[in-house]
DNA sequence: AAACTCCACAACCGCGATCCA
DNA sequence: CTGGATCGCGGTTGTGGAGTT
């Protein structure tokens, strides 16, 4: 047997949607909103499936959805996020204001994977396609504890994608009456599906109130039993380092103000993709959107424990792709990674100060997509 | 200019999760 | 608690346009 289709009736259309099916379902919308999809077509007047009109409205019709090219940071953050949370494209989306999880999906597989695989980069793993030089150094257990690591990292911030969707959700409702007064013609849809370019930033509350949380708990040293430790804690006792692929590139983003001033992206923009090895990496200034994270750095460089390279600091240096000198930690003077070393000296504090840091990274990662103007 | 191939993206499909009577 | 209805997600496919021969 098996499941019944979603649209059971016969005559329902199918395929591309015309300009009139579309001015049909947007008029309904904005008239009554959406209810119930499946039965949505009969009141709008379309010959369509319910799940149809939805997939029509979420991924195209809606009004809160920047269309076009992707920007390079768009494209940085997303390879960023799908290192750590794989194809949950969701979830990815939810960091990439006014983009679709089904467009982030699309330029995935036809433009990044593609530009991945060509730099030698396993796009499923993130890892340079020779690792498997690694278990032949005897290193596969570091490797697989780096796995069991980017799992929980991958829950945590997955689970901090729900909140902030759920969070947004709440925003938009209870800022309907303000963003109707933008420069967005005040329509029905304002009023029920208002654009994000204003929410998301006060939608950060709760992104910030975790980052506060972690700030005040490294300021009195009182960091156990929470939540947030538990997956770190079981990180502590298997240190290593991750030689993540996006640790291996780095987007230049002086190259892309030149070589993208028109705004262009994607195969334009292939040669701004520069691929370094690790080791000339050592001199390189970091930064990420055109943050410049040295202050961050400098805070790290403080404690000589973290020099000894540790996972999680490693993935919030996945995170962000900051090629700069936090992956340096992790390279000896003669190539080798230090896989393996645990990290020494107070742990607790030790991976509240690095949760810290990875709220603040998110944050910055955030905000800036939000709030920087476009480099290029 | 026609035929063919490639590519990007919109749309569909099926499954699991959630809601609700 | 249960089961049907609905929604959301991720994988896959189909279509149309651009590029090539």
């Amino acid at each position: 047997m098996g499941r019944a289709p979603c649209c059971d009736k016969v005559g329902l259309k199918k395929g591309p949607w015309t300009p009139e099916e579309d001015q049909k379902l947007l008029a309904y919308i904005e008239e009554n909103g959406h209810g119930s999809w499946r039965a949505l077509p009969a009141k709008a007047g379309l010959q369509r499936c319910g799940k149809s009109c939805r997939l029509r409205w979420t991924n195209y019709l809606r009004p809160d959805i920047k269309r076009g090219k992707f920007t390079v940071q768009e494209e940085q953050t997303i390879i960023q996020l799908h290192a750590l949370l794989g194809n949950r494209w969701s979830a990815i989306a939810t960091h990439l204001p006014k983009r679709t999880d089904n467009e982030i999906k699309n330029y995935w597989n036809t433009h990044l994977k593609k530009r991945l695989a060509k730099m030698g980069i396993d796009p499923v793993s993130h890892k340079p396609k020779n690792t498997t030089l690694l278990s032949i150094d005897g290193q596969s257990k570091s490797v697989a504890n780096l796995s069991h690591m980017a799992q929980w990292e991958s829950a945590r911030l997955e689970a901090e994608a729900r909140l902030v969707k759920q969070s947004r959700l709440q925003c938009t409702s209870q800022n309907t009456k303000q963003v109707g007064s933008l420069d967005q013609p005040s329509t029905v849809s304002d009023k029920l599906f208002p654009p994000v370019s204003g929410a998301p930033t006060s939608c950060l509350d709760i992104l910030k109130a975790l980052n506060r949380v972690w700030s005040s708990k490294a300021g009195n040293g009182n960091g156990s039993g929470d939540l947030e430790s538990s997956p770190t804690s079981t990180l502590s006792t298997t240190g290593g380092v991750v030689e993540s692929s996006t640790n291996l590139f780095e987007f230049v983003s002086g190259k892309s103000s030149r070589s993208c001033d028109d705004g262009t992206t994607g195969e334009e923009c292939d040669e701004e993709w520069e691929f370094k090895a690790k080791d000339h990496m050592v001199n390189s200034t970091p930064r990420f959107n055109g943050i410049n994270m040295s202050s961050i750095d400098n805070n790290n460089n403080n404690n000589e424990h973290i020099s000894r390279g540790n996972f999680l600091e490693n993935f919030t240096d996945l995170l962000l792709s900051n090629s700069g000198t936090s992956n340096h930690r992790n390279v000896q003077a003669d190539g080798e990674s230090n896989i393996g070393l645990a990290p020494s000296g107070d742990n607790n504090s030790y991976y509240e100060e690095n949760n810290k840091n990875y709220w603040n990274n998110i944050l910055n990662l955030v905000n800036s997509s939000l709030q920087d103007p476009p480099l290029f």
